[in-house]
DNA sequence: GTTGTATTGATAACCATTATCATTAATGAG
DNA sequence: CTCATTAATGATAATGGTTATCAATACAAC
């Protein structure tokens, strides 16, 4: 009974680095949500669904500090003073997305829409910067902020 | 012999603020760079100008976090593990801009290129998005990341 | 000038994230 | 499968940017 190996198998593979109990199942709360959680929420999600014994925050840490260099999970700042993560890529490929951000009680919205014109902008502006400035771009980040209805 | 009032001590007067020393001489350390500080980078050029006596770190938390209350100045975390400020507004109106920030050295890049262009999209995203998802956007963040040609 | 109250600064506390280091376990060779 | 190598882990302490406290100070309205 051999399990097929997902997307992110092969990049730990390719890194090097070990399939480790810890990262399976850190990946697979990431998995799991919609919600772009914070180191100490996927600690406490593990301790309360007892998915394994004791996996110490510092792993959690560490663990997604890997999962990001590999490109495995995205990072963010959301301005509520903790850095969030989501997975970059779920069963069905890519989910290219941006944020909607409440700032009154954090909520955040993934939106797509209009997401095929930034692409194009951003594509084009990326382009130019890189000349002008001498940069080599490697991603971007456009979030917008407001309150959400609750919060207005 | 009085002074013309600047554009953000209106904001002061309106919200029933008082105008102190150690807040003039923030805003004038702001004013006086095209660099986005931190709150410890303003607290060290004050004392290395003398610019005033001794104006408690705590105050310039304080006083940044007032001023960006009132508009006057934009937060920032560029990921560098402090937040960063900036004057709104110079002297001559807003000065309208996104960031390209190097990952390696941390260096940033105030641009305008193609900003109309962004304008326009962010103008109709943002109006699509406030109207789905009923939210009111304030404001939005969109910035760049790679690596400068020192870094490269 | 006096007065009421917002603001300040020294200090301690907070809290998310990192560094340390001895212990454990994934992996590849045999 | 067994073993040896060494990456990975977890308990703990430390770090560092930011906040809370509170008595002392200084705006600004009269
Ligand atoms: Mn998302
Ligand atoms: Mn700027
Ligand atoms: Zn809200
Ligand atoms: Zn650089």
């Amino acid at each position: 009974m051999h399990m097929q190996k997902s997307w992110w198998q092969k990049k730990f593979k390719k890194a090097g680095l070990r399939l480790t109990g810890p990262r399976l199942v850190i990946i697979d709360i990431l998995s799991q949500t919609n919600n772009h959680l914070s180191a100490e929420e996927i600690y406490l999600t593990l301790r309360r669904e007892n998915k394994s014994n004791n996996i110490g925050l510092t792993t959690i840490y560490r663990t997604l500090d890997v999962l990001v260099r590999l490109g495995i999970v995205y990072k963010f700042d959301f301005g509520d003073g903790r850095t969030r993560y989501e997975l970059s890529e779920g069963p069905n490929g890519f989910h290219h997305h941006h944020h909607l951000v409440c700032t009154g009680c954090g909520h955040i919205v993934d939106y797509t829409d209009f997401i095929d014109e930034e692409k194009e902008l951003l594509d084009r502006t990326e382009k130019g910067l890189a000349k002008k400035y001498n940069f080599s771009i490697h991603h971007h980040l456009i979030q917008f902020y407001g309150l959400c209805e609750h919060c207005r």
